[in-house]
Parts: structure tokens; C-alpha cells; sequence
RNA sequence: GGGGGUGUAGCUCAGUUGGUUAGAGCGAUCGCCUGUCACGCGAUAGGUCGAGGGUUCGAGUCCCUUCACUCCCGCCA
């Protein structure tokens, strides 16, 4: 037995009654009866109450210790009476009396309270992490974290993936987030960047033979945060596979994260397989390429129905005889909700800066009829045309906005979310998984009008690549698919584009002449021109994956030690002002925007 | 870079239409209490009402500026 502890603080039972025994722990808690103390000590582990009264000569001392101080505490298991059995705690049948005890680790007075639920400021929290972390939800949290990690290390490695680390010093790539910059003390004027991912080395370990590949790779960009978004770092599941199709991908990952949900959350899978959905009908249906199938409500396009003589809704004829379409979103059996119901929708969609939602519901009393304020811009035929095409009934209701297809999509997928948390029709209780595949290659870029790559310049295209139509490459789709949990992107992934010849051709439609690709892929470009193989992976994010598993909204709930929204660690004071010799070594001088 | 929310004691919060000396619970300190498990009871200390400016006889409260935190947009292939 070592000095600190024969047993932790959640070991003790019933049969160990009578024994003599060390623990060791923090003062999670005192109640203070005067002439009796009850301590709750904690660890890692649990909390064993431990008991102390005024005969004993380390009373006194005890009773003015503060919490969250950390004590050893030497004493004997004893019975506790029917009545006063906690059924709360593991170890509620027992506690120990408390023979002597040591202070192993003093405590000043807390900045915030460690033994509660309460919740507190991100502020003080993330100031005082290693307070925060002793809570219960996150350390449990912290936990889950850690045992989902090695889950998924273990699967990997039984189906034959290999684990390596790659560089975390490279050079800055020219595509994609900001970098994060290191200068070179040996190389004048030139720095390194943090990866964004492992990118082209998980692809250079292909090259170099390997087979399969994985990683719970650390990324790094320098992009703003959002609650599902870390500033700065996050992990990623990297994987990679050789000579494998886009199914061959789909099956490991899909198993394996099938196995991992199922492992650590009760939560029902609402598809055991994956449904595929490609971007284009994720956009039509859904008006965004990451879609909670858990929403029922799907989006649909009734732009024809303003091309009728019989409907009289005038803005929205003119805005569609120029161009706009429109769109809309149906609620069921929603004719007995109250007015505010839907004014508060068009008034939220105001809010978001959009120009309203237009509403009304179908009734039918002799002939069919709208019922709301642009209700009587519509004929009984144009409705049935509607219900036809839409699947609307009796007694639903109508969204409806116009305008053109990228705000369109922009507008219905918020309120598609918006509608359903209204109507409450999302079942927290489940994940709902899906596929989005069949991204396109290229898409023109809204400001400079250009062809760009709209995802991963190094993905495959599809089809027959003998006779693919480089004339219209907004046409050309990619082997690029996304896995979505929820409406959380919990991975991009591709099958990659081995051929340099092809990488070329498709880096020189998005602007990028041989010599810039040289330039810019160097590494790469070289490396798939000695005998590449055919390969393709995958990165789901470690954080997000967590995040679900532990039914939290934010990041930083399943992130140890998280930077704050402005990217600075409060704990360690992080970024920092560095000395002017440091920056001498490194022929930096700083220049500070105003 | 832009928009929303929040900011009052160490912590969580209340504070009415602008009106006397800014309150409560937890925590701290002191006292009482031998079966609690959010123990109970009593007392004491603790405030730049985020900061600065303005309006007013009078500002926690109204106005302007600014800072911090947070959520969102942009951004994140």
C-alpha cells in the first residue's frame, strides 16, 4: 500500500466494514453539525462521506478546513443505519470514521464553486479550467472523450489501419483556412504553417505503400469559432485507404462510427445504413448540404404555380417572371394554431434579415381555400396544384418565400430548423446519419464570377474519366461525400484524383497553370507521378463525435482545455507579447495595424 | 468586419415609472447545533452597479462612446 491510499474514494463497500484504510481525495463537501462533521471526499473515482466527531483531537482543525482542500484521510470502514444510507452515492452504505488526517494540498479561498451544478460564466470557467474540469458533468465528459478515443483506436487497428504522426511544422498551403504561421529561426524570412489537416501526408503515405492509414490527427486553422467550432485546433479521425472505391470507404466508417454510437449513448439510430442523399436533392429538399433528418419538414419548389393566370400574387409573379423562384415548407395539421404562431415565424424571419415568410393554411369548407393574409391571391385550382404538388392537405399550413435559389436555400433550411423547434418536432432522442454525395467538382465563385474548386481540388471525378466534358465543369461531379449526424458535418472525405495528368486538367479550368501546381503541390504532384495507387479516406471530427455522444451544444464542453471565442487560452494567458530578443532570433519586427 | 444577447458582492441572480443608506441565496469569517448528505439556526465582513462621457435637482435604471464574454452572419476547400 502506498502512503496516500489503500483504497479510492469510490471502492468501499459493505464487506469492507471494520477495516482500517487510506484515502485520499478533496473536500468535496462539509456538513458541519457542531459537535459531528460530515466530510465528502472526492477523487477521480466517487465520494466516500467520512465522519469525525468533537472526542476525537483533530476535530477542531478539521471543522475550519476549507473546501476543495486536499486530504488524506486514515480511518475505519463503519455500517451506516437503514436510515441514513445515501442511495445517491456508490459507496452511500458505508462511510469512515475518521481517525487522523494529513493536509496533503491547501486550497485559498474558490473564485467559483466546484461541488454544484450550477452552470457559471465561460469566463471564470475557462480562468480557472482545472476547478472546472473537477466538476462532475465535464470530467465526465472529459472522460467519455478519452474512452471514446481509444474505442475507435482499437477498431482501427482491428481492421488493420496502421497509426502514424505526421509533421506538425509544414508549409503553408495555398487553398482553404487561414494558416497558422511559425517563423524559422534557421531559414531567415520563412515559415512553417500548422496543417489544417494531414492532407497530402496521409496521401504520401499511400503513395509510399502503406495501405491503410489513420490518425486522431490535430488540425489547425485560423478561422473564427462557433459553438460546434473550436478556434484554432480541433482532432480529427484522419483515415486514408489504397486501391478502394467510394464504398469501400463508406463501409469502414459507417461501421465504425455505428459501433461507437451505439457504444456510448443510449440514443436510438434512426438508420442503421446510412441514407445517401446527393448535394443537389440536399439542397432542393433541405436547402443545405448538412440536413437534420431528424426535421420531417421538407422544402419544395412551387415556382410554376406563379406562372398561373389564376393567382394574383403580384410580387411574387413579377419577382419570378425576373428570374426568382420560390420555395416552399409545409407544417401539418396546423389550421388551429394560433395567429402568433405564424406571425412569429415572419416576424423571426425579418429578424434574420430576410424580406418574411409568406403563410397561409388550406381549408376547405364548400371548395377549397386559403386561409391567411396572402390566402386570397389564390384560386381553388392553383391550390389543388399546390397540395398536388407538395403533398399538402386540409387543415396544413404554407411557408413561402421568394426569391433566388441561393438566398432561397439559405432562408428555407433556417426555417426549416426555426418551424420544426417551434412545432416541436425534433426527437432529441435519436441520431439521424446520412450521406450527402455527389458534390460538383467546380462552382462559380459569386464575387469574381471565376470557376473555383468547391471543395477538395485533389478529389476524384466521376464517370468515365475518357469522356468527361471538361467544357462544362460546373456539370462534373466529384467522388466528395460528407457524413452529417443531426445536422452537425461530422466529416468530408473523397476518393482522390491519383492521375497528375487529370490534376492538371482540373487545376487549370480553376485557373492554376502547370507551373503554379508544381509550385504550390510540389510534394504531392511529384509523389502521384512515381506510381500512385488509387486511394481515398475520410476525416470525421474527434470534438463533434464527442459532442453528440455527450449531449452538449458546444465544443468546449468536451474540449479540455478550449481557447474562448477569441481564440485566447484565459488559463494560461495565451496568446502572449514575446521578448524583443526572441523576435530578433527570428528577423521578426512588428508592425501593429492601428 | 457586421448583427443580437449578457455584464450589479468571490459565485448565481433580483433591483418597479429615474427617487432615502443597492438586496437575496451560496461562498467567506465568527458563534450555536451529534446523523447530515443542497444539514439547520444566528451574526459579521464583502459593491468603481464592466469602463468613460452626457442628460437630470437626482442615474444601477435614460442617451452616447467603449471594453469583455457569448450566440449568429461573413469565414471555415
Amino acid at each position: 500500500m502506498n502512503k496516500y491510499r489503500s483504497h479510492t474514494c469510490n471502492e468501499l463497500r459493505k464487506n469492507n466494514v471494520g477495516k482500517s484504510i487510506v484515502i485520499s481525495g478533496w473536500i468535496n463537501k462539509k456538513r458541519d453539525h457542531g459537535n459531528l462533521l460530515f466530510i465528502d471526499l472526492r477523487d477521480n473515482y466517487g465520494i466516500t462521506q467520512c465522519i469525525i466527531d468533537q472526542e476525537n483531537k483533530n476535530f477542531k482543525e478539521l471543522e475550519k478546513i476549507q473546501l476543495e482542500t486536499v486530504i488524506k484521510v486514515e480511518g475505519r470502514v463503519v455500517n451506516r443505519s437503514k436510515e441514513t444510507i445515501n442511495k445517491d452515492i456508490e459507496t452511500g452504505e458505508i462511510e469512515i470514521s475518521i481517525e487522523n488526517f494529513t493536509v496533503l494540498g491547501t486550497c485559498k479561498e474558490l473564485p467559483m464553486p466546484v461541488f454544484t451544478d450550477q452552470e457559471y460564466a465561460e469566463e471564470i470557467r475557462l480562468k480557472y479550467r482545472y476547478l472546472d474540469l473537477r466538476r462532475k458533468k465535464i470530467h465526465e465528459n472529459i472522460i467519455l472523450r478519452s474512452k471514446v478515443i481509444s474505442f475507435i483506436r482499437s477498431e482501427m487497428n482491428a481492421i488493420g489501419f496502421l497509426e502514424f504522426q505526421t509533421p506538425i511544422l509544414t508549409s503553408s498551403s495555398p487553398e482553404g483556412a487561414r494558416d497558422f504561421l511559425v517563423p524559422s529561426r534557421l531559414n531567415p524570412g520563412k515559415f512553417y504553417a500548422l496543417p489544417q489537416a494531414p492532407q497530402q501526408f496521409k496521401q504520401l503515405i499511400m503513395v509510399s505503400g502503406f495501405d491503410k492509414y489513420f490518425q486522431i490527427a490535430p488540425c489547425f486553422r485560423d478561422e473564427d469559432a462557433r459553438a460546434d467550432r473550436s478556434p484554432g485546433e480541433f482532432y480529427q479521425l484522419d483515415l486514408e485507404m489504397s486501391f478502394v472505391e467510394q464504398e469501400d470507404v463508406f463501409k469502414v466508417v459507417e461501421e465504425l462510427l455505428i459501433n461507437t454510437f451505439k457504444k456510448f449513448s443510449n440514443k436510438k439510430l434512426i438508420s442503421e445504413k446510412f441514407p445517401r442523399i446527393s448535394y443537389a436533392d440536399a439542397m432542393a429538399k433541405y436547402g443545405s448540404d448538412k440536413p437534420d433528418l431528424r426535421n420531417p419538414l421538407i422544402i419544395n419548389d412551387i415556382t410554376e404555380v406563379f406562372l398561373r393566370d389564376d393567382v394574383s400574387f403580384e410580387i411574387f409573379k413579377k419577382l419570378v417572371k425576373s428570374g426568382s423562384q420560390v420555395r416552399c415548407i409545409v407544417t401539418k395539421k396546423t389550421k388551429d394554431k394560433p395567429r402568433s404562431f405564424f406571425d412569429n415565424i415572419d416576424k423571426w424571419a425579418k429578424a434574420e434579415g430576410f424580406s418574411g415568410l409568406a403563410y397561409f393554411t388550406l381549408e376547405k369548407n364548400n371548395e377549397i381555400s386559403a386561409k391567411g393574409p396572402v390566402g386570397k391571391f389564390f384560386s381553388k385550382e392553383s391550390l389543388e396544384e399546390i397540395m398536388q404538388k407538395t403533398g399538402a392537405k386540409i387543415g396544413d399550413s404554407i411557408f413561402l418565400a421568394c426569391n433566388n435559389q441561393k438566398e432561397l436555400e439559405n432562408i428555407t433550411s433556417l426555417a426549416r430548423e426555426k418551424i420544426a423547434n417551434d412545432l416541436d418536432l425534433i426527437d432529441n432522442d435519436s441520431f439521424a446519419f446520412c450521406w450527402i454525395v455527389d458534390y460538383p467538382m467546380f462552382e462559380r465563385d459569386e464575387q469574381t464570377n471565376k470557376i473555383k474548386f468547391s471543395h477538395n481540388p485533389f478529389s476524384m471525378p466521376q464517370g468515365d474519366l475518357d469522356k468527361i466534358n471538361f467544357e462544362k465543369p460546373l456539370d462534373i461531379l466529384a467522388y466528395q461525400y460528407d457524413i452529417v449526424c443531426n445536422g452537425i458535418e461530422l466529416s468530408s472525405g473523397a476518393i482522390r484524383n491519383h492521375i497528375p495528368d487529370l490534376m492538371y486538367k482540373l487545376f487549370s479550368i480553376a485557373g492554376y497553370d502547370k507551373k503554379q501546381v508544381n509550385e504550390k503541390f510540389s510534394g504531392m504532384i511529384n509523389a502521384l507521378s512515381y506510381g500512385a495507387p488509387p486511394h481515398g479516406g475520410i476525416a470525421p471530427g474527434i470534438d463533434r463525435i464527442v459532442m453528440l455522444l455527450a449531449n452538449e451544444k458546444n465544443i468546449r464542453e468536451v474540449t479540455m482545455f478550449p481557447m474562448n471565442q477569441n481564440a485566447q487560452d484565459l488559463m494560461m494567458s495565451a496568446p502572449s507579447n514575446v521578448n524583443e530578443n526572441q523576435l530578433k532570433e527570428l528577423n521578426l519586427s512588428l508592425k501593429l495595424k492601428k
